[in-house]
DNA sequence: GCCGCTTACGCCATTCGTAAGGATC
DNA sequence: GATCCTTACGAATGGCGTAAGCGGC
């Protein structure tokens, strides 16, 4: 048993089946590939993958429980670089981030400016998605942080870091009848108008939803989008009432329309960084971490990533998150 | 990075750093193991082990870590070879059992019987050490499952499975005092009494200790051994009242002697298998243990394997253990 | 002076790439 | 007929064993 040819068998998996699509992405020739597939299949006296005359068409019961062992220890070995890196040269490594939109445009900019300051041989690499992407970006190892406030709970190999609380904003243009409603601003009040606001699955969409449901309201949302820019350009064209999150609203650039907090009307969304259990922390890691949220030093971080599945979350029930 | 190069660290280390001694253990030369670990050091850029001119003194801290790691990886590699074998071929394989001689001479013998009839495929190790031996061979990968009643709660990575309570016997010759004696035992007729028994760290040699001194009783042990056979053959000496494990017993073997209950006296024992976190589960092994104790069902046994360090003692609370 | 790690060197096994073959969709 | 895996073969690499070198204890 080699390593290469647990790498192999992993990657034929993840490329659904194709050696030839496998060898490609690992720069080797294809039949050297299903080679080694073959002798590992030969010393483990066992068929990983079933074949149907020159096809490999699905994996077998013995084969998916040795894929995923082969990615255990592919993990391991990735952790053990890590760990060698760290001790040769503590300062120099990389940090993949995966994010979506609005931590990339709003929430990371000052933090990624500081860090890589701090860590000029620090390759840094960002990488947008919708929550889920980002979350199984990480999961499969493509990234080692996910920064977002969805879907990340739906991946249990992910430890889950909340970072801070966050309300959202009503966005009109000036002049518009919200901009001079008397009072404070009412579920009700904004019914009434068509709204712009976020793709269900992204940045909190999903209280904004439960909000209205709660009041047997049904809000009237004529344009969804991923970003908050795009949700302000349409809100500037007059297509509706936009509901943004908080920090998505820059005073200076957004000058011309008018932000009315909603913080009372939908319940705060956490945004969160989620993690790979079993995943080697290096330095600058914790020191990013810590950066983007104070209250997660390396200790809450450690202890964070050796709990069990899902016990993490009580670590941080008695903590103050920061509120925007 | 290669298998074999963690394989040799892992060895090296765990033959105090000398590379000799691992090399005639692996059956190959010992400058093969010098090169590929230093081929390991080159490739990962950092010393695994400090050199003082040509000897290894000690570990590296990246070392440490990294020996660490390569450890779980040779785990799940062995894990690895056992699935694929369990899908080739269930009823061949091998089982290690590391035990104390309690177990061995007592509480095994029809099981083994039982199983070697069942699997005559499956070759059986056993192997008789001292509770803390014992666990560390399990702790280590050398045997399958630890059997003992004491100590193995000190390995936090042993996953342990309780399996019978059991109390203790006094055994006199006959004719002695205290096997005529009137009404049920008492610790302070014991206590008048020159006593043998095990030595301590066996066979819930701590219970009894912990009886006498509840009772501000210091007791008169004049011998102790590892085992009932040896503590016999001196009560048959007149050297004392012996005390021993209620299974250690045999009414036909033992008819010389007089047997006393004393499950009043001390607290009941547990004998519990200790199988370390993480490993592959051969389907026969689960029918051994089922066959030791009934309640340890496979279901059980998956579920205290996947728990959490420690958590898998709650799932046997409810449990009534067998008693003897 | 013995033990033990390192270096040197040669043999053999293994791996990898190219090219050709055969099966499936 | 296109795609894709397997087999075959040659070149290059790498692992392993023997022998010699050298620093510690």
């Amino acid at each position: 048993m080699k390593l290469q040819q647990l790498r192999y068998i992993w990657e034929v998996n993840r490329h659904n089946l194709n050696v030839s699509a496998t060898a490609q992405s690992l720069f080797t020739s294809q039949p050297g590939i299903s080679k080694q597939i073959r002798l590992l299949e030969d010393e483990l006296g066992v068929e990983i993958f079933a074949r149907s005359g020159k096809h490999l068409t699905r994996v077998t019961p013995a084969g998916q429980s040795i894929i995923d062992l082969a990615g255990q220890v592919l993990r391991l070995a990735e952790n053990i670089k890590q760990v060698a890196q760290e001790h040769s040269d503590e300062r120099r490594g990389s940090l993949a981030i995966a994010t979506t939109h609005t931590q990339a445009r709003y929430a990371l900019p000052p933090i990624i400016s500081e860090f890589t300051q701090k860590y000029p041989d620090v390759a840094l690499h960002m990488q947008q998605g919708t929550p889920k992407q980002i979350a199984q970006m990480v999961s499969e190892g493509q990234a080692d942080f996910a920064i977002a406030t969805e879907s990340l709970e739906l991946f249990t190999d992910l430890v889950l870091l909340p970072c801070y609380r966050w309300n959202r904003c009503v966005l009109v243009p000036k002049g518009h009848p919200l901009a001079t409603h008397q009072g404070p601003l009412t579920l009700e009040a904004l019914g009434e108008h068509p709204l712009v606001t976020y793709v269900f699955g992204f940045t909190g969409r999903s209280q904004l939803d439960d909000a209205f449901k709660a009041k047997g309201l049904t809000p009237n949302v004529v344009l969804t989008a991923a970003d908050a820019d795009v949700i302000k350009t349409y809100v500037r064209l007059g297509m509706g009432v936009g509901i943004v999150a908080h920090m998505a609203v820059d005073e200076s650039l957004d000058d011309d329309l008018v932000a009315l907090d909603a913080s009372h009307l939908f319940a705060s969304s956490t945004t969160k960084i989620g993690i790979r259990r079993g995943t080697f922390m290096r330095g600058y890691m914790y020191d990013f971490l810590v950066r983007f949220a104070p209250h997660l030093t390396r200790d809450r971080v450690d202890e964070a990533l050796t709990a069990g599945p899902r016990h993490e979350q009580a670590l941080f029930d008695d903590l103050d998150l920061p509120e925007y």
